[in-house]
DNA sequence: CGCCAGATTGACT
DNA sequence: GTCAATCTGGCGG
């Protein structure tokens, strides 16, 4: 009996710069499993946050989301803010504060709503439950690598909705693709 | 302890 | 266009 290769992504692939990781990451699979079910879902839109000196970034409070950010590449962080819960993944070297937003996901074998932060959490059934979690240990959430290699548009931007954000752009999205969020279509905040 | 702000979304004037 | 829902941590009394 011959399985398919599983093609989870390792420790080395989240243990980078968070912007490299956060571009990597367009185009893998999103697994999760709920009650024996699979939902497969294509990651289509991230943000990278960083350390201390990224004011955007819950690292620059005390508490423990600053801690769960230095907990090293793969740990899942979860992070509440207005009603919502907003998916991480931790990325760099243990003891450095950064992480990778997933902001928006491309359904691929099941219905849902899935085009920005909060929402793909909702759909998912993502919550706080999963603060902490390891997604290279989980067996109900974890990234794949893409089997069939698919060719596609990285476009970068500032990011979206933060107050203080750093000079660089540090949110990808995959050109063109319809379930990018709403704001990220219309890079109402970019500037030239 | 109370009140404010924030990496959001949806409902309503 | 405005506003409120929920969680976490900063800050003032």
């Amino acid at each position: 009996m011959k399985f398919k290769k599983r093609v989870k992504l390792s420790n080395k692939f989240y243990a980078r710069d968070s912007k490299v990781v956060a571009k990597e990451l367009l185009g893998k699979i999103l697994v999760r499993v709920i009650n024996d079910k699979i939902l497969k879902s294509k990651i289509v839109e991230t943000e990278a946050y960083y350390d201390e000196k990224d004011p955007a970034s819950r690292a620059c409070l005390n508490g423990d989301l600053r801690e769960t950010m230095k907990m090293g590449a793969g740990i899942i962080l979860v992070y509440g803010v207005h009603n919502n819960w907003l998916i991480n993944f931790v990325t760099g070297n243990l003891g450095e504060a950064s992480a990778v937003l997933i902001r928006a996901l491309e359904p691929l074998n099941f219905e849902g709503s899935t085009k920005g932060p909060g929402l793909l959490t909702k759909s998912l059934k993502i919550d706080k439950n999963f603060h902490k979690n390891n997604l290279l240990d989980s067996n109900s959430l974890w990234v794949e690598n893409c089997k069939n290699k698919t060719n596609f548009e990285i476009a970068e931007s500032f990011r979206v909705g933060v107050k203080k954000d750093l000079s660089i752009k540090l949110r990808f999205y995959i050109k063109g693709n319809k379930w990018v969020s709403k704001k990220c279509i219309k890079d109402k905040n970019q500037k030239i």
